[in-house]
DNA sequence: CTAATCTATTGACAAACTTCGATAAGTGTG
DNA sequence: CACACTTATCGAAGTTTGTCAATAGATTAG
């Protein structure tokens, strides 16, 4: 469907000048996407706080007890954030300790600012998401 | 299901000391969830960054043009960024004009950067985002 | 008024997501 | 080994989301 285009330009009156196009391409788009999407869950943002909250590791079992989900339910959201890249999972004995990936969410807030600038802004800066494999 | 807790204090060994609660609550969270819900999408993220490489708005039908998508599906796209207050919307004759909320964008990032911080930086900061309401 | 143009809305469908119950996997204890 | 406990995975139900075709609404030109 990439033919897809206006004849605004062939008619008496234009809308507008031609506008710029955006700055970022298809993939990076989707790239970028998915690691928003990792944050668009009131639960996940919930856990990503509490272990703001917290300068050591915090243990699976505390995450489950703050919030009304099921353990199966958090395990979930921890997976995603883990694959997201956005936090570290260790397990110790039969206890798991996550953390935040402090670097990745540094990370994404740069990728927003520099997503909401102007292309002048932009060179050269639209670095794929370091896609972390995480334990 | 809010009686959920752990009983791990009282068995004999500890997996932690007790982790420090998110200092977010759950209704705060689920607007700061649905914003990040709106950036949440390639095409969404492409029309964001559309607007902020043009000074001037943009006329639907140059965004329209830009992408693989048909106009309904623009359409759409803008409305949810409209609804979740990222963008202004204004209609000029036939033509429709969009244009960055950008005051909203620097809140969202200010919001990220917040829910990212250990709580000591969190005190009253936890402000609902203003859940505009424009034409 | 009629026709043409641009944008928004509606309805439908498939894909993705959140959640849960059940169960498996891994670890330490008696 | 058998048992208890924590966490991860699986399968299913219900909801939300992205997309399109069709259509409606709004505006301008003739």
């Amino acid at each position: 469907m990439s033919e897809r285009k206006n004849n605004l330009r062939n008619r008496p009156t234009a809308c507008c000048t031609v506008a710029n196009p955006p700055a970022i391409n298809a993939s990076t788009g989707q790239q970028y996407a998915a690691a928003l999407n990792a944050l668009a869950d009131p639960t996940r943002l919930g856990i990503l706080n509490m272990l703001a909250n917290n300068q050591e590791p915090v243990c699976v079992c505390d995450v489950t007890a703050q919030f009304d989900k099921g353990q199966p339910t958090i395990s979930h959201h921890l997976a995603i954030l883990r694959e997201a890249g956005l936090v570290f999972g260790n397990r110790e004995g039969i206890w798991s300790y996550y953390s935040l990936n402090r670097e990745r969410l540094t990370e994404l807030q740069t990728m927003l600012a520099t997503i909401f600038s102007p292309a002048e802004q932009q060179t050269a800066s639209f670095i794929p998401l370091a896609l972390a494999e995480r334990p």
